[in-house]
DNA sequence: TCAAACGGTGTACATATGTTCACTATAGTT
DNA sequence: AACTATAGTGAACATATGTACACCGTTTGA
């Protein structure tokens, strides 16, 4: 019988993912607070998750585990960022600023996990280094394909148009740094930063619109 | 009297700087192993550079303290590279090429600070990320200067210079990170690794050429 | 030649860590 | 209503950590 009991509101696997979640929150908050993931101890996370630190093993088999169930997690929020673009229709007027908007917008939705893939992206352990390189050559791919059906760039190869959008997926995430790391209420800087950011893609944009798969030196 | 004492081959301010490198090297080192900045221990690190743990405080008052020193070194590296692309002289055929072999072998030269500057400069202590963030900028407006002296764009507004030397240095620092990790003796991943980075660097001084400091809409 | 300066050592201690084990309570099952 | 599985607890451990302190031996400078 699967009646409720009374005594929770929630089953009893909803209560477990609901500490998992707490466990992982707890662990981008505090990296948030500016340590690297390799600088968080298993105490130190359960503590923040306001749980024993035995009960981290119901859900972990240690640190390295969690950090690899991060990296899925961000993925997943990385993949719903694509869709929101892809939703959100053509003002027709300035296509890159538009798009940058709506990824400052996610970006402040996410904070948290965009500061752990662009953070542990460069450095900390090989494993989770790894995944998330895996987890953003995904993302970059699906780009690719992406601004291929908008056929924007049809005399681009496939190759061609990877190369291109990896360059710009590594410009977003160096550019989330920057702007997570902004003082809040510094509408100036904040102006400005964006400008910054809308330039650089724009001037990847106006490369990739010259490019030729055979292009030759730019000097001869 | 200056004469030196025959029990030692250095005198002792000499021998100082000597282990305050070995305790320089250490942490670097450590972090190529796998770690990162904030995951070190003030102990791990006077272990491996062989010294006893209290021997620390004689050089730094903490571990901010050594990693700010790291971020100086690594500063001084980055400088003596741009001398050293600066020395060089252009073979006339490929510009681009030829300066990221410059950039492969000064990377191979100096593994660790690229790694120590690609893997902090994201993640890990903001006391750390501001000092890296600094230098790297001051970086990118030198190779802005030079470039301007080889008025190699003279349409380009020094902004708009600045704008795109920040987008060469993190595409640079973010190709250092994959080309570090590429495993040793694989001449065809590393070849195909450079390609792709040599193409980056092309598209993106492509965007130079085309670039109008009121550069409209890609697509209108 | 001698006293001072000082880099490095060894001991010590309070605290933090990862992991173990036996436990409690309760949601799920029959 | 009785049974079982299991998420979370609490005490305990061996080990690691940051830092203080008194100490030693050599370099330094007069």
């Amino acid at each position: 019988m699967s009646r409720r009991g009374e005594g929770s509101r929630l089953g009893r696997d909803a209560r477990k993912q609901r500490t998992r979640e707490a466990l992982m929150e707890a662990a981008l908050s505090l990296m948030g607070a500016g340590k690297g993931f390799t600088g968080l101890s298993l105490r130190e996370v359960t503590r923040e998750a306001g749980v024993v630190p035995t009960s981290f093993y119901r859900h972990f088999k240690d640190m390295d585990d969690l950090g690899l169930s991060l990296v899925e997690a961000s993925g997943i929020r990385l993949r719903r960022l694509l869709r929101e673009a892809r939703k959100q229709r053509v003002p027709g007027e300035d296509i890159i600023r538009h798009s940058v908007r709506i990824y400052r917008d996610y970006l402040e939705q996410n904070r948290l996990h965009f500061y752990f893939v662009a953070g542990e992206r460069g450095g900390g352990s090989p494993l989770i280094r790894a995944a998330i390189r895996a987890e953003v050559s995904h993302f970059s791919n699906e780009m690719a394909s992406d601004l291929r059906h908008l056929d924007l760039f049809p005399q681009l190869s496939s190759a061609s148009l990877r190369m291109i959008c990896a360059l710009v997926v590594t410009t977003m995430l160096n550019a989330a740094v920057d702007i997570l790391d902004l003082p809040k209420n510094q509408p100036q800087a904040e102006r400005e930063m964006m400008d910054h950011f809308v330039r650089q893609i724009r001037l990847i944009f106006i490369g990739a619109v010259h490019w030729r798969d055979a292009a030759d030196v730019v000097g001869g």
